[in-house]
DNA sequence: TCAAAAGTGTTTTTTATACACCCATGT
DNA sequence: ACATGGGTGTATAAAAAACACTTTTGA
C-alpha cells in the first residue's frame, strides 16, 4: 500500500537521564557531545532512533553503548517536540530515566563519550532543552519514588538501612526519623535481613538487607509512603 | 548549518483519548477513520504533526477540529514507537488524554468524523494499537485522579456532590460512603457551595457547588485521597 | 574509654473507616 | 402520605508522627 503522502517526516531521538547514587548523593551521568552542533558541550546520552528499533529498544541500546550495562531500570518520561528545540533540524526527543547501581559503572567503559557523574546541584549547563529534561526527570523520580519502591534500583543487591535512608533523604532533601523509616520499611515486608554486616560505614557495622524479589514485583504498584508529608516535598 | 545526515526520518502523530462523563458513566469519544488504511474503522482522534507546530499544539489542534472546544484539559501520556504499529509506514504516536465537559460536545460539531461517545465497556475494536492506548489512558486517569483533582474537568462549572460522587464511583468502579466522601471533599476546601439547587435528579434537589479556582490551581499537586484503599483499585 | 554510627518502643496525634437516621419536596 | 434521593454526626480503628536512649566496637 502507498505511503502517507503530503506529510512531513522528522528525526526522532531518545535521551536518557541516568541516575546513580554514590552513598551520599544522587548523581546524573552526562557526556560530552561528540558531533556538531554543540560539539564538546555537556549533554544527555542519547541517539537517533533507527528504522528497525522501538523507542524502548533505542533507549536500551543507547544506555548499553554508554555503560555496558543491560537490564537496567528504564522508564519513558515524555516526548519533547518543540519545533525549534534542535537548531539544526527538527527532532522529536523521547526521554527516559535510568536508575543504575553506580558501582557498576565506575570503570568508564566507553571513554569515547567522556562521561562523568555530576551532583545534581553541580551539573553543568546542557545543550538544547536537556536542562529542562533533567528537571522533569528529577520531578518524575521524586514523584514516583514517593509511591513506589523504585529507588532500590540505585543500590547494590546487598545494601544497608542507613544507605537506603541516606538515599531517600537526599532525593527528598529532608531528614527522616530513623525509627519511623524502619517501621514503614518493615511493614512493606520487601526486605530480607542478611547475616552479614557492612563495616565500612561504622565500627558497629550495619546489617545488609536484600530485596524479596517476588514481593517487590508483586507489590510494585502498591502505594507506599516512606516520605513524611510527601505533598509538601513533591511538585508535579 | 548542515542537517544530520544518514539518519532516518519518521512520521509523527498525536492521538487523543477524549473522556467525558454523562452523569452516570465515563465515556470516550471515538471517530470513524476517514482515510486508508482501515478507513471507516473506529479510531482515536489524531493527526500528523505539522512542521511548524509543537506536540501540544498538534494535540490541541486535533481536539479543536473534532470538538470545536478550546482550552480543554489535555495531558501527554506517552509515546508509542513500535516500528510496525502502523502497517503503511512507520509512525510514532504521542498520546494525550483530554477531559471535557460532555455537555459542551453534544451537538456534533463536525459530522465529518462521525464521532460517537462510547461507554468504556462498550467501546468497539480500534485500529492499530489504539485499544492499547485507551487501556493505558484509563490507567493513567485512574492513577492521577486518585491523587489529584482532575476529574472536576469532566463536570460543568456548577455541579452537585451526588454528581461528583457518581463520577468517582464510576471511574473506580466502587461504592463510596457518602459521608466520608463529603468529609474528604470538605477538607480540601476546594469547593464553594452555591445557593442554587439542581432539582433534576431528585425532589429535594442537590446544592450546586463550584470550584475555588485559586485553591484548585494552588493545590493541584497536593496529594488527595478521595478513594478508599486506592492501591487495591489502581493498577499502574 | 570514648567517639560514631546502628538499632530499638512508646505515646500522641491524625486520618480513615464504619455505620443509620432525618430532611425536603413533588407527585 | 409517601417515595425518592439529599444531607448530616459519632464512635472506632488504623496509620503516621514525635520523641531519646542503649548498643557495638575500632581506634
Amino acid at each position: 500500500m502507498k505511503k502517507y503522502t503530503d506529510q512531513t517526516r522528522f528525526l526522532i531521538a531518545v535521551d536518557c537521564i541516568v541516575f546513580g547514587f554514590d552513598g551520599e548523593h544522587l548523581k546524573i551521568l552526562l557526556i560530552k557531545r561528540g558531533f556538531e552542533p554543540e560539539k564538546d558541550k555537556w549533554s544527555l546520552m542519547g541517539g537517533f532512533v533507527r528504522p528497525e528499533e522501538s523507542l524502548d529498544g533505542a533507549a536500551n541500546r543507547v544506555l548499553t553503548q554508554l555503560t555496558g550495562l543491560e537490564g537496567v531500570y528504564l522508564e519513558q518520561i515524555q516526548a519533547y517536540g518543540d519545533p525549534l528545540r534542535d537548531p539544526i533540524e527538527r527532532t522529536l526527543s523521547v526521554t527516559y530515566f535510568a536508575l543504575i547501581d553506580i558501582h557498576k559503572y565506575e570503570t568508564q567503559i566507553s571513554d569515547q563519550y567522556h562521561a562523568e557523574w555530576f551532583l545534581l546541584k553541580d551539573a553543568p549547563e546542557l545543550i538544547f532543552d536537556h536542562g529542562e529534561m533533567v528537571e522533569a526527570a528529577k520531578k518524575k523520580i521524586r514523584y514516583k519514588a514517593a509511591l513506589h519502591p523504585i529507588l532500590f534500583e540505585l543500590l547494590p543487591k546487598k545494601f544497608t538501612i542507613p544507605q537506603l535512608q541516606n538515599l531517600y533523604e537526599d532525593v527528598y532533601n529532608t531528614q527522616i526519623d530513623n525509627r519511623n523509616f524502619i517501621r514503614k520499611l518493615t511493614a512493606t515486608k520487601l526486605l530480607i535481613k542478611l547475616a552479614e554486616k557492612d563495616k565500612s560505614g561504622s565500627k558497629k557495622g550495619a546489617f545488609y538487607f536484600k530485596l524479596d524479589k517476588k514481593k517487590y514485583k508483586a507489590n510494585f504498584q502498591a502505594f507506599l509512603n516512606f516520605i513524611p508529608n510527601p505533598d509538601k516535598l513533591i511538585s508535579v
